[in-house]
DNA sequence: GACATCTGGTACCCATCAGAAACCAGGGGT
DNA sequence: ACCCCTGGTTTCTGATGGGTACCAGATGTC
């Protein structure tokens, strides 16, 4: 490796993953596929807003990075399932923790917001 | 309150705040706000590849989440620190996690990508 | 006075990207 | 024949991320 992990430094191609890593639609893929495999339209009708461009687009990302595993199922209609490497599963900690502060501080933040927007209205 | 907070739900305020705080410059921010108050172009050196505007755009969003609290210093010239608030620093412990996991597993990624790119090529 | 430099931003422009909707392809149901 | 399911890709457009230049105010310095 030619620079020590440092996601401070632009050419580090650590700040490349954590681009990916922190992403809305990595988030919520990820929460899901921590519980167990799914399909592709489970995953799409599991997650509202999202559109099948970028679901598709997001496991792509996701297939590259080693995170997920793509496996195609010889059934009637071919399915299609994507499940977590052991790689990926070592991140449902994180993205857990991430997701799970957004739900448990939803309203502090939108009590701030509320507060922010009064005081530039006035 | 009018949902259950559920990030998976499009109408959900969570998944606004998800997006926020899944964000690559947040992630780096808070990280370096977690070691103490900052000034604007302190924050600006620290992260490479930060615009100005980015970082401008950034803070103000952090701060109308009531995550950061912007202070201006009448020193000469006239100074402006910015310091995380309580609710801030409640999310440290996520944002660092996904900070840490990227530096630690980059090398792991590194690999997959060019494996799976070997594949394509092939 | 003219100029550079520090502070912390804002205005403008453009390339990229996210999202909506259409389309593709293979098979099943009626 | 037609519409449904499966899992996508293509196309188009409006939003947005991000770079550059610029702004204001004070200090220094030639």
């Amino acid at each position: 490796m030619l620079c020590t992990p440092n996601a401070y430094a632009s050419d580090c191609p650590t700040r490349v993953v954590l681009d990916r890593v922190a992403d809305k639609w990595t988030v919520l893929i990820l929460g899901l596929l921590s519980r167990g495999p799914l399909r592709f339209n489970q995953l799409r009708r599991a997650i509202e807003g999202l559109s099948q461009k970028m679901l598709s687009q997001t496991l792509k990302g996701l297939q590259r990075d080693g995170l997920v595993a793509r496996r195609i199922e010889a059934t009637v209609p071919v399915t299609v399932e994507y499940r977590l490497t052991p790689l990926g599963r070592t991140l449902i900690d994180p993205v857990d923790a991430l997701r799970i502060w957004a739900e448990t501080h939803i309203d502090a933040v939108r009590a701030a917001q509320a507060a922010y927007d009064e005081a530039e209205t006035a």
